[in-house]
DNA sequence: GAAAAATGTAAAACACGCTTGACATGAAAT
DNA sequence: ATTTCATGTCAAGCGTGTTTTACATTTTTC
């Protein structure tokens, strides 16, 4: 699944650290999502939207033939 | 998390094992889902949103407090 | 009232999200 | 040139989402 969230941290110009703190994960956690090495828990993708004001659906693009 | 899952089912008349199927988990999975047990991942909470033709914010209800 | 369908419990095992800590590299700042 | 900051890698470990199997209880249907 990929996402959206180094585009729109970049826009904003936030440091994947201040994310983190932001979201009360670890850094390695942000960019382990950037990167695609796994998805994001429910809670997770709640709150990142909620940071970037915007909805897990517009961060998140699910792809058709996902399992 | 509480989730509206087991409300949308059944206005709409359908098991648990027809959705399990239709989202391709288990039914042990929707079940545990409906009773609180655990989260859905993202891509299952997608996947049944799709199913029910809404969104993962209608469907899962993240309260402010969650760490 | 019996049969069938729907919902539930329990426990073991596996897969994956997330943490921790240590270290490497490149860009920016002074 | 050196320090600092941002991004990245690697690997071990923990907690939780999900599966599997087997069985129990409730609800529906005929």
């Amino acid at each position: 699944m990929e996402n959206r969230i180094a585009a729109l941290r970049k826009e904003r110009r936030i440091s994947q650290a201040e994310l983190a703190e932001a979201v009360a994960v670890t850094r390695q956690t942000i960019i382990s999502l950037e990167n695609g090495r796994y998805n994001a828990s429910l809670l997770l993708a709640h709150k990142i939207a909620k940071y970037f004001e915007t909805t897990i659906e517009d961060i998140f693009l699910f792809e058709e033939e996902e399992s």
